[in-house]
DNA sequence: TATTGTTATACTCTATAACTATA
DNA sequence: TATAGTTATAGAGTATAACAATA
């Protein structure tokens, strides 16, 4: 086990990292604040699916995307549909409005990093992102990571982030 | 430059890693959470210094800054001197009683880190920490890294903050 | 007039608990 | 009775703006 310091370190890091995710929030439209952004995100990623899977995919509680649901709904980037198979279920869908609104989440996240982090190698970039991934699965709260995971319902899901419109950027 | 496909993959991350600090947040003390806690941590680390130091150490804005130091002066963690300098300023320094609940912190933190990053070795665990540091560093945001207790994993760079004179934490 | 710090206000995010409607 | 989802409420975090005291 490691020393008690660099786990000390890291636990300042992660702190730390919060005034970049509030730079990166700065970029977002008044309109789609990072919460609801998350859920365009999820939804973009795994495809369909329902409120509970959601909340999972983004580890909040169901109150919580309850109510980012409910924005994105109100804007029209999402619609709930109703589940054959379970009345109290709601299965929510991003529509075309939600994957611009999305494609535009998506260019200023990268406009900000690209611009930030030009110095950066792709084998620099790979690795932190690989440990960053690491950390939240390790850590049993964070389930929006690559791999598979959003499926089970059989819909879409065309999942892996085409060039054009990719999932959202940050969030708190 | 990277491809954006990286840059989302990296902003996704980020995001992601809000669980991981809700998850630490939620091993806090009730009586000193996230906000106080970085205002003792930075004096630990820095020493005394004044209310527009700490603001620019944690890129706050000094508002956020003011209310985070009066709950920590409020519970006799710091004590706020005056500067013979200049009337306007405020010297803050921990107190004994700041160290005692610093060390309670940092026991938590490493307790919980210890125990999820279990499988991690220790150049995982530095290669992660400074990445982070730099992205903090590279986004001009995050001034709490560099040189720490002991074993700085690979050579923090600049090391600005005590020289402090870096550019404004929040647009004005 | 400019700067340091405080306070008032507002908004976002999150969690707990109470509630509904199905199962 | 248990589960999916909603809503009400409360608390933490942050930012903007107005303000006080000092430079």
């Amino acid at each position: 086990m490691a020393t008690q310091g660099r786990y000390m370190a890291l636990a300042r890091q992660i702190t730390a990292l919060g005034a970049v995710k509030r730079a990166l929030a700065r970029t977002l439209p008044a309109t789609c604040p990072a919460g609801p952004a998350a859920v365009l995100s999820v939804l973009n990623r795994h495809g369909d699916m329902r409120m509970s899977k959601v909340s999972e995919l983004l580890a909040l509680d169901m109150s919580v995307t309850s109510r980012h649901v409910a924005h994105v709904a109100q804007h029209g980037w999402v619609e709930r549909l109703s589940d054959p198979a379970d009345g109290r279920s709601r299965i929510l869908r991003l529509t075309p409005a939600g994957r611009d609104v999305l494609a535009e989440l998506a260019d200023v996240a990268v406009d900000a990093l690209a611009h930030r982090l030009a110095g950066w190698s792709d084998t620099e970039l790979d690795t932190l992102t690989g440990l960053l991934a690491r950390l939240c699965d390790d850590f049993g709260d964070c389930r929006d990571r690559h791999q598979d995971l959003g499926h089970g319902s059989g819909t879409d899901h065309g999942d892996r982030a085409q060039a054009g419109h990719t999932p959202a950027p940050s969030r708190t």
